[in-house]
DNA sequence: ATCGCTGCAAAAATTTTGCAGGTAA
DNA sequence: TTACCTGCAAAATTTTTGCAGCGAT
C-alpha cells in the first residue's frame, strides 16, 4: 500500500521542476531515487535505495550524492535511527518533512508519527539559553506488538 | 569547573565495584576513561577521549571495546549528534543517564539539559501502536547566543 | 556547446575484529 | 593461574572525492 498517509507525496514533475528552479538536472539516476521514494512509507538508507534499484541503473555514489542535493533543497529529509546508516525519506506536501518514527528494536519496523510534543517546550528551551532558529530530532524506540 | 550540575558523578572506587560486579577488571586504559570521562561535562567521541589520554597511554580499538562495555553495564550513556560519530558520558549518580543535549549547529558548544518533554507524550505513542518499553532519543540543534 | 552529472575507483573516516602477548584478580 | 584485556594490524562499513567522459538543457 504505497503513498498511504495524511499527506500526499507530490508528482515527479512537481519534483523535477524543484531542481529546475535551482539550476540542477533532472537526470535518469535523479528520477529513478525520487520515483522510488515516491512508494516508500518508512526511510530509506542508501544501501536500500540501490538494491531496490534496477541492476546497473545507478551508481552508490551517485545515490550519496542525489540525496545530499535533494536533501539541501527540501525534497528528502534525513533521519538517523541511531544504528550509523542515514535514511532517507521525501518530504510530503503539507509538511515540512517533520515528522518522528517509532522502531521496534527487534524487527526494525518502523512507524510513521505525526505528532510532536508542543512547541511551547522547544521555545523554553530555545529562550533559556538564548539559542536561536532550534529544531530537534526525536525517535522512539521499544517492542512492536509481533515481537512482544 | 568540572562536575558540575546537580547530580554528581560517582567517584572512581565505586565505577571499579560496578565494573568488578559483572566480573570485568578495572584496567589501566579504563581506569584512565574514566577518569578522563569524570571530569567532563559533555559527551566526548572515542577519538577525543584518545586525544585527551596521555600519548600511548590507551589504544582507540580499546577505547572503543571499553565504551561499549560501559554502556552495556550502564555505566556510560551514547549520544548521537548526527554528524556519524558517537560521544558518550559518564551516568550521574539520581539519573538514569536520561537527558538530552542542545547543540549549536555554527560552533557545535553543547548545552546539557535537564528537562524533557510530559512522559504521557511518549506513553500515549507507545499505548497507540502496542508497543512496549518505549524510549527516545531527543535532541536541539540551535544557534548560540555567541554564534548568533 | 556548456556545465552539470555519472560511473568508476580510490580515499577517508568510523568502527569492528583476529591474534599473540600481557595483566588483574 | 586463568581468564580477561590490550595493542597492533587488518578488515569491514559508511561516506566522500577525483577525474575522465557522458548527457540534459
Amino acid at each position: 500500500m504505497p503513498c498511504s498517509g495524511p499527506h500526499p507525496v507530490e508528482p515527479l514533475a512537481a519534483l523535477a521542476g524543484r531542481l529546475r528552479q535551482h539550476a540542477c538536472r533532472l537526470t535518469g539516476p535523479r528520477q529513478a531515487i525520487l520515483d522510488l521514494l515516491r512508494h516508500q512509507t518508512h526511510p530509506l538508507s542508501n544501501r536500500e535505495v540501490l538494491a531496490q534499484l534496477p541492476v546497473g541503473h545507478c551508481n552508490l555514489a551517485t545515490i550519496y550524492r542525489a540525496m545530499r542535493l535533494l536533501e539541501g533543497l527540501g525534497i528528502v529529509q534525513r533521519f538517523d535511527f541511531g544504528d550509523g546508516v542515514a535514511r532517507f525519506e521525501l518530504v510530503r506536501e503539507g509538511t515540512r518533512g517533520h515528522h518522528h518514527h517509532l522502531i521496534c528494536v527487534r524487527c526494525a519496523q518502523v512507524v510513521e508519527l505525526e505528532d510532536c510534543f508542543p512547541p511551547e517546550f522547544e521555545a523554553r528551551i530555545a529562550e533559556r539559553n538564548g539559542y536561536k532558529q532550534v529544531r530537534h530530532k526525536l525517535e522512539f524506540f521499544g517492542v512492536c506488538p509481533q515481537c512482544q
